[in-house]
DNA sequence: GAGAACCGAGAAAGCGCTTTCTCGTGCCGG
DNA sequence: CCGGCACGAGAAAGCGCTTTCTCGGTTCTC
């Protein structure tokens, strides 16, 4: 006999009238306040217990002002990055029984914000990755999402930890092993071009050019995935470089897997680097040399700073800054005999 | 100068205060309501504006009975196959102004039925990817859940529709695939052992080895990643198959990788076949031949049938099965001479 | 010109829960 | 034997919103 509210589902008060008691008591009893009599407290649970009663998430959390909830706003969702992110976020906020909502804003910079708002309302806080958002907007925007979390971003705003990557040392790590094996002659596939970690790419990249002048560095326009890398191979080919960084693991792939279709070989012909080493990167023929970052780590490093705000303890760490680790495989090798371009 | 209620953030008695107005006025601007007088309905907005009020979506929420939020729950966040499905749902819900709350049971199939219940309870509705959970516990929870949709699994109640994707015919086409390239001794190197879509493949195995009692299918253990494939390399070999049809695609970029290292050539040696058409799965060396799923159109779909449920409508599609489509890429090749002798 | 129909906005009642406030009970000590 | 106190549970006040109800002020009709 499950009596049923307004709402026809199982409230707190059809709880209340089959123990007898009122709504207060049954409301005691479900969160463990022990001023209740035990043997009413038992009624109180086999009451809920026989009518399946499970409180109502939306009304628990509009009186007790939170939601358990957090949000995280990333640029695209099919981005392996991100989604490792998104991973190591959920899992560990999980594990503080926290759910996390997400909001793809699949690459349009001028939805973030809105999104990130509208997150924010829901949720008792929010990760925001937004690498194209302007550095204006972003401030702009920050002071009414807090708490908050940043990741691959900066702000001068108190009080919001921010998670990035040290993508310029990471290419100049990269760099530096592609001199050692001998290439004289780079190419750098670069990424979006508002994306903010590009950016950080390129200052990695004049400081490396700053610290080897005798080594070129062709800059070719990109993307962030496969297509980016696989429609690259003539620009590449055109560079007469025979190290190529590209942006990322995915267009490191695109492009090998072009390369490979010209009959090129890798690292024969030429030497082919990543950056993120995503799970796949390992597997890839040749496995992929690319610089490791530790993203999962990083999801749950940015639940640890959230939780930190949400519970208002003063954090120490305001955030941190992540060394990616070079990962040497079989797609990079020594430079070949330095030749001019080809042509497939 | 801005108001602060109880809670610290702008609420809706501040914009009703400012304007000189009701709250119930001020709401029903919001909502565009347009039984309120323009002139008062633009103070009101001023107001608003000046307070940057945004209206709190827990107490809207509460007040509509709804959360414009659904819920997925996963089994791992780590497999491209639930992130497609995450990704295509989320994108057609987004499109619809609805949100969503992930919860990933990883691989937890205890923890399934109370997360389900939990994120259900948050949301408007479901969708659910639960493929270890056994048929019992499935229909016990089933009823509570909804509105509902389920992927890849079937339920005898009405009304939850069910999105499942026919493995058993695309194991078979693979199958029939290989036999055409002259390919005698199979194996199938399956999945977890529990999961429902490896039991559908098993079957579609059943229905191809009562085909052609003159093939050799050997059934080999296995799980559904990388690590699982890669470790299967001598359970391969030792079965004297030529051509294997792994679980799925991570399973085959994992054994391919892992005959590689053998030195063995793929298909010159053993042909491999994935499952899935997973993004990654064009740009292995050799590309993988693999069954594809449309698997964000899945997602999508589950968006439009929960839709359909929120709102009441009578959908007259409760549920859908989706015909992998076999991709012929370079991982598969005319069978070696067997012992027996291959005529012209 | 008086009553009816109308219209716009404030008052108030929820939505389902938590928590303070309040009060009746039973027990203690003086 | 009675005042004070601790205690346990009900009443009620929110949390922030939407929406019905209500009512004062118009406008319309005959």
């Amino acid at each position: 006999m499950v009596r049923k509210s307004a709402t026809g589902r199982v409230g707190i008060a059809d709880v209340a009238v089959k123990a007898g008691v009122s709504h207060a008591t049954v409301s005691r009893v479900m969160n463990g306040n022990y001023t209740v009599d035990p043997d009413i407290a038992a009624r109180v649970r086999a009451a809920a217990a026989e009518l399946k009663y499970q409180p109502n998430p939306v009304g628990r959390s509009l009186a007790l002002g939170k939601t358990d909830t957090i949000g995280i706003v990333v640029p695209d969702l099919a981005n392996p990055t991100f989604q490792a992110i998104l991973r190591g976020l959920s899992r560990a906020a999980a594990q503080d029984g926290y759910r996390v909502l997400i909001a793809d804003s699949f690459e349009v910079s001028s939805e973030e914000a809105i999104l990130a708002g509208e997150a924010r309302r829901r949720c008792d806080g929010l990760v925001l990755c937004a690498p194209r958002m302007t550095d204006a907007e972003l401030e702009d925007i920050v002071p009414s999402l807090h708490p908050l979390v940043l990741i691959n971003r900066a702000t001068a705003t108190k009080g919001v930890p921010s998670l990035v990557v040290d993508y310029g040392q990471g290419v100049q790590d990269i760099a530096e092993h592609l001199v050692e094996l001998g290439h004289t002659r780079l190419a750098f596939l670069a990424g979006p071009p508002r994306s903010a970690s590009n950016g950080l790419r390129l200052q990695g990249l004049e400081a490396f050019k700053a610290a080897h002048p005798d080594v070129e560095v062709t800059m070719l326009e990109g993307g962030s995935d496969f297509d980016t890398g696989h429609e690259a191979v003539d620009a590449v080919l055109d560079s007469g470089a025979t190290g190529i960084l590209a942006f990322n693991d995915l267009v490191a792939m695109g492009l090998m897997s072009g390369l490979h279709e010209r009959g090129l070989d890798v690292p024969g012909d030429i030497s082919v680097t990543g950056f993120d080493d995503i799970p796949f990167a390992k597997y890839t023929t040749p496995a992929l040399t690319t610089a490791a970052v530790p993203i999962t780590e990083l999801g749950e490093q940015a639940w640890q700073q959230l939780r930190a705000l949400i519970r208002k303890e003063d954090s120490d760490a305001p955030g941190s800054r992540y060394q990616p680790r070079l990962e040497v495989r079989a797609s990079t090798g020594p430079a070949k005999a330095p030749r001019t371009a080809v042509h497939g």
